[in-house]
RNA sequence: GGCGAAUUAGCUCAGUGGUUAGAGCAGCGGAAUCAUAAUCCGUUGGUCCCCAGUUCGAGUCUGGGAUUCGCUACCA
């Protein structure tokens, strides 16, 4: 096989957190293929950087009393740290924040300027009339417009789960300042993402096997058929005060935090390059041989199938190899929830002296290629690292090598004809066979085929070790020699599985290597098939078992450890490392109080006018007479009643729902309805109520 | 409402239209005692979510339904 030149991406986790186990899911994917594919003997480079700009940066410097630049080498600090941890070894580790990826974003801007593809247009925003600046939706708080919940954000409320717009919002206020928002309006810069040049660009590229066959579908969905034009273009564009790069010639605009994140990649791999002396341009120009793989959460698919391959292709740059997106995590069975314990930190993980190798193991296990949900179910967790790893892999070693170090000084018996059994040949047989197939799995994040191969393996080598009885053969002087082959024969199968296993238990192999065996070079794929080994070091215990007491505390941990502190509000969909997944409050329950059923004012109303809605598949027009006014209300019952029936008619209102702003006008509240799907039956009082009344 | 995905043993998951649906773990019975309780052999356990259909043959293909998750909308 020829070296290849491969160029790796992680997404960018956000300066503004610490890593959690969902963050981990994609790093530990990227990092077992990046070292598979480096034990191969590829040319492979892997970069990543924090995110370091936007308002809740910004923000969340000014709180703490400290530059933005502090808080983003802080955090930077605390992620490298974190990562390192867990074994994930970049190649360089960088930020946003940097010369490098200001050089690419300003020239792509420019770039895609020349190209006629930048335009300009006004946009009317929420504003903070104290900070003096423009407020995202996340930081505009008020009362939840469904059940008038309090401090509710700007998209949607914790307490019930509705999804609004910011002018939803019941008395509205700054989340930064307390001020009442005003709307203004202000410049904005977009990229035109609509233009046929991206539209068409896209359509084709987004078809051409860089995606999942499940991104590549939905993709579809946003790029609508061919003659649809689904895409609008985008807003790539804040007004200060903004932490982030200042756009050439247009002084107090800065580039949107999205535009130079995955511009951080080729910021980081600049950086590597200046480092390394390797050829930027090999990588990045346009007929570029080299491959270019993002590793993402299937969250931010967006950006880097549709805006990203856009802005590069227009800008004159190759476009990604390949796309590789994956699922969330769930804990448990269900999102990461701080109120259940299980948002769990890195840092927190490693305190409670977990082993970060089993993490990476049992993700390794379940992960595959597709952007399914992966599990983290901490029982299955114990007891699936504790009976994989140390019952069966480790013990293989532990149970051998204690002869070979009393009885042969370490020595080892090569494979060979003369000393050799069938049994021997056969073992080795069926280490070595499955190589090309670990290899394929691993080649294709099938990690977990992987997995299951390697511990099909492992059972055929405890088999073996069972059959041959070493324990038997110590016991007879006349069977020295068998002893020594049967040992031999599996410390050589432990040392294959360990090569298998490397991608995914870096230092346990590196302690394989050094502490076992005593070798100073590093072992490759190729090894497997021609590994000579003379001698092995006196055998030190490899790996512990879990303590199921020890998940238990981590569930603990993360209760406490995660009460709110300063808990800056993070925007989904907003930056390059989202994938958190993370419910804030506990389920609802069941039942409720008079007090919540009282909360909703129920009148009876008549129906004074019911029109058909020009446009609209299942809506009637409803005007509503409650005695003290009238109301505007669409109602969606256009299948079951004939407009000029209703007319006059009694039925029950909800009075006090927020104004819903459509298509059409603005729905002052709904009627009630029963229905089972087959028909829809509007509610009536009985004879007597009047318009207004209230039902109670 | 629309689109997409998922649903297989107690748990976590495999399963290219082709015997009697599998693995690991857990459980049960035995063996072994080299291994920091680690192993080996045997074994229990299934309405493959439900209902139809296509087919000689369906966990697999088609249609309908249920539940869950995601995106989305003229949900309110």
């Amino acid at each position: 096989m020829s070296k290849r030149k491969i160029l790796v991406t992680s997404a960018l986790p956000y300066a503004n957190g610490s890593i959690h186990l969902g963050h981990l899911v994609e790093y530990i994917q990227t990092d077992i293929w990046v070292r598979f594919q480096k034990m191969q003997g590829h040319e492979v480079h892997y970069v990543c950087a924090d995110d370091t700009h936007g308002t809740p940066i910004m923000l969340r410097a000014g709180i703490e009393g400290i530059t933005p630049e502090a808080l983003i080498t802080r955090v930077h600090g605390e992620h490298l740290r974190d990562f390192t941890c867990f074994h994930i070894e970049f190649d360089n580790y960088y930020s946003t924040h940097s010369p490098e990826t200001r050089h690419y974003a300003e020239g792509i801007y420019g770039r895609l300027k020349a190209a006629g593809l930048i335009m300009s247009r006004a946009v009317e925003q929420f504003y903070d009339p104290v900070k003096q600046m423009f407020l995202p939706d996340r930081f505009i708080k008020g009362e939840c417009p469904k059940c008038g919940a309090k401090d509710q954000y700007g998209d949607n409320c914790e307490s019930c789960g509705a999804a609004y717009a910011p002018t939803d919002l019941k008395n509205p206020y700054s989340a930064v300042t307390g001020a009442v928002p005003v709307r203004k309006a202000s410049d904005h810069f977009f990229f035109k993402l609509s233009d046929d040049r991206c539209v068409n660009f896209l359509r084709r590229w987004t078809t051409s096997g860089t995606l999942q066959n499940e991104a590549s579908n939905k993709m579809r969905e946003w790029l609508g058929e061919t003659g649809e034009n689904k895409l609008s273009d985008w807003d790539i564009s804040r007004d200060e005060p903004y932490f982030g790069f200042e756009i050439p010639g247009e002084p107090g605009k800065y580039f949107y935090v999205w535009l130079d994140a995955p511009v951080g990649y080729m910021g980081s791999f600049k950086k590597l390059c200046g480092d390394k002396g390797i050829d930027f341009d090999e990588f990045w120009k346009k007929d570029s041989t080299a491959e270019l793989y993002h590793f993402i959460g299937k969250d931010i698919l967006y950006f880097h199938a549709l805006f990203w391959p856009a802005m590069l292709e227009n800008a004159g740059y190759r476009t990604p190899s390949k796309i590789f997106a994956h699922g969330f995590l769930t804990v448990n069975g269900e999102k990461m929830s701080k109120s259940r314990g299980t948002f769990i930190t890195a840092e927190s993980y490693l305190q409670q002296g977990l082993n970060p190798e089993w993490l990476r193991y049992y993700y390794a296990a379940k992960l595959n290629a597709t952007m399914e949900d992966i599990d983290l179910n901490l029982e299955d967790f114990a007891t699936r690292v504790n009976s994989d790893l140390i019952g069966k892999y480790i013990n293989i070693a532990s149970r051998c090598a204690g002869f070979l170090t009393k009885h042969f000084d370490g020595r080892l018996l090569p494979l060979s004809g003369q000393s050799s059994s069938v049994a021997e040949i056969n073992l080795e047989k069926n280490l070595v066979a499955a190589s090309e197939t670990i290899a394929i799995y691993y080649t294709e994040r099938d990690y977990g085929k992987a997995v299951r191969e390697i511990t099909r393996l492992m059972d055929i080598a405890n088999q073996y070790v069972d059959e041959n009885k070493p324990w038997e053969l110590a016991k007879d002087a006349t069977q020295k020699d068998r002893l020594q082959v049967v040992c031999s024969a599996a410390i050589r199968a432990f040392v294959m599985l360990t090569i298998y296993l490397k991608p995914v238990l870096p230092n346990l192999a590196r302690r394989v290597e050094t502490d076992l065996l005593g070798l100073e070079q590093s072992l490759d794929w190729a090894a497997i098939s021609k590994c000579r080994l003379d001698r092995i070091l006196p055998y030190k215990h490899l790996m512990s078992r879990i303590d199921p007491h020890q998940t238990a505390a981590l569930i603990e941990a993360g209760k406490v450890s995660l009460t709110p502190t300063i808990n800056q509000p993070h925007s989904p969909q907003q930056h390059a490392q989202h994938q958190e997944n993370i419910i804030e409050t506990i389920t609802p329950p069941v039942t409720i109080s008079i007090d919540e059923f009282t909360k909703i004012d129920l009148r009876v109303a008549r129906i004074i006018n019911a029109e058909l809605v020009e446009g609209a598949d299942k809506l009637l027009k409803l005007t509503l007479d409650i005695g003290t006014e009238q109301r505007t209300v669409f109602a969606g019952i256009k299948s079951a009643y004939d407009p000029e029936k209703l007319k006059g008619r009694l039925t029950v209102m909800v009075v006090n729902l927020t104004p819903r702003k459509m298509k059409f006008g603005l729905s002052e509240g709904m009627v009630l309805a029963a229905g089972d799907g087959s028909g829809l039956y509007l509610l009536s009082p009985d004879e007597g109520a009047q318009p207004g009344m209230r039902i109670k």
